[in-house]
DNA sequence: AGGTTAACGCAACCCGCGTTGCGTTACGCT
DNA sequence: AGCGTAACGCAACGCGGGTTGCGTTAACCT
């Protein structure tokens, strides 16, 4: 698709070359232009690349999003362990804070999600990166459950999203303050809706013979 | 701003046929191409207004959504009333599912955040739709806070947010499915969350002198 | 009824994104 | 070293969104 195919390609020198580049450049503008700031015109001329190649090869500015969604997903995440479920999910909740708030990443998360709502190339890299992160993150669940934090059966991902949707509807939805009590709170009730046993996976996957449901 | 000025102006006849042909368009145009397919030639088109009545009076495409989101705002909202705090969520979480879903209401609902997301007339104008909509909801903690259901002093804000994220978040974020057994998820955790104290408001206004904070 | 003027219609224009066809470079292979 | 070809550079074009200046309509007031 967009990376260079496997039959008979040059992944050599210049080819490299031109895609750090661009990429390099795509970066840049969105740090600074942000969303509806990155055009094609201008990555190629921060890049030195001509214009028809960045068409040629990325297809347009959602494929250069969904490129750079692709390279953030492969990067790595650092899944808190603090030794209980309160503790690391607020300090999941403060890395998805970091990511709203904090100047160098700001502007990207919110070109992704946007990016993602118009173009299908970058809503299926956008999901890829949220269903990695979810799944790295399920650990989190996992080990409180293990220590019984929690009851057996608890769904990790229903848990990490309770945890930082919040965020996300107020940085998106209603532009109300995204800050770190914001997260605090956020961490708390999924750690309470979670001890409660209000998170458990539904259907298939039925609690490994135990206590049905702790009495709350 | 957008709507007729109060000085010597002239509501009549014409102005408001125009009006309302144009919002009418707006709508059409939103639920037929979505967001990116409401251009201000083709409102100007199916309305019969010409286009540059719509720039001069709207300012463009994002004005025409800040216009019908302040519409929306207006319209009444029917914020459920069962007796309970987990069926009133359950019912609250089940129409912002009918708002990302049904298809009627589904492209508009895309339209205003992303609209919100490039525009700082039509950020403004969803923000107060959430602010409104929020307020009016308040009523269903208010009164699970007079029966006891949850500790006074509980945010409604919190509460409601808590309950409806969730959704957003797999409709903008994940990608995930968007369904009544999600929606039902986070109802029940979002009360789950209230019931244990993890959602009292913090700072100004601490509960009006009675228990601190229930024990867990 | 008639005048005033806000609001609208109209035609032409500018600009920038995206596309196309062809020439040029340099990577990879023998 | 020398060839074949994938990948890139280049110039020109089409097209649609957005803007401008001026003429026309019809709502409001006396």
């Amino acid at each position: 698709m967009t990376a260079p195919g496997p039959g008979t390609v040059r992944p050599g020198g210049r080819t490299a070359r031109v895609r750090d580049a661009v990429r390099a450049a795509t970066l840049a503008e969105l740090s600074e232009h942000g969303h509806h700031g990155l055009t094609v015109e201008n990555v190629a001329a921060r890049s030195g690349v001509h214009k028809t190649t960045v068409y040629r090869r990325w297809g347009g500015a959602d494929g250069l999003i969904a490129d750079a969604l692709d390279r953030a997903a492969a990067e790595p995440w650092p899944v808190p362990d603090t030794g209980t479920l309160a503790g690391d999910l607020r300090d999941l909740a403060r890395l998805v804070l970091a990511g709203l708030t904090d100047p160098a990443q700001e502007p990207l998360t919110r070109a992704f999600v946007l990016a993602a709502a118009h173009s299908a190339a970058a809503a299926r890299a956008l999901h890829a990166f949220y269903a990695r992160r979810h799944e790295q993150s399920a650990v989190i669940v996992e080990r409180a459950a293990a220590r019984g934090e929690v009851p057996a059966g608890t769904d990790p991902a229903e848990v990490v999203r309770t945890a930082v949707a919040p965020l996300y509807h107020r940085a998106f939805i209603t532009g109300e303050p995204v800050d770190a009590a914001a997260a605090d709170r956020a961490a708390a009730a999924a750690c309470a809706a979670a001890r409660a046993g209000a998170l458990v996976a539904p259907g298939p996957e039925p609690p490994p013979r135990g206590r049905p449901r702790p009495a709350h």
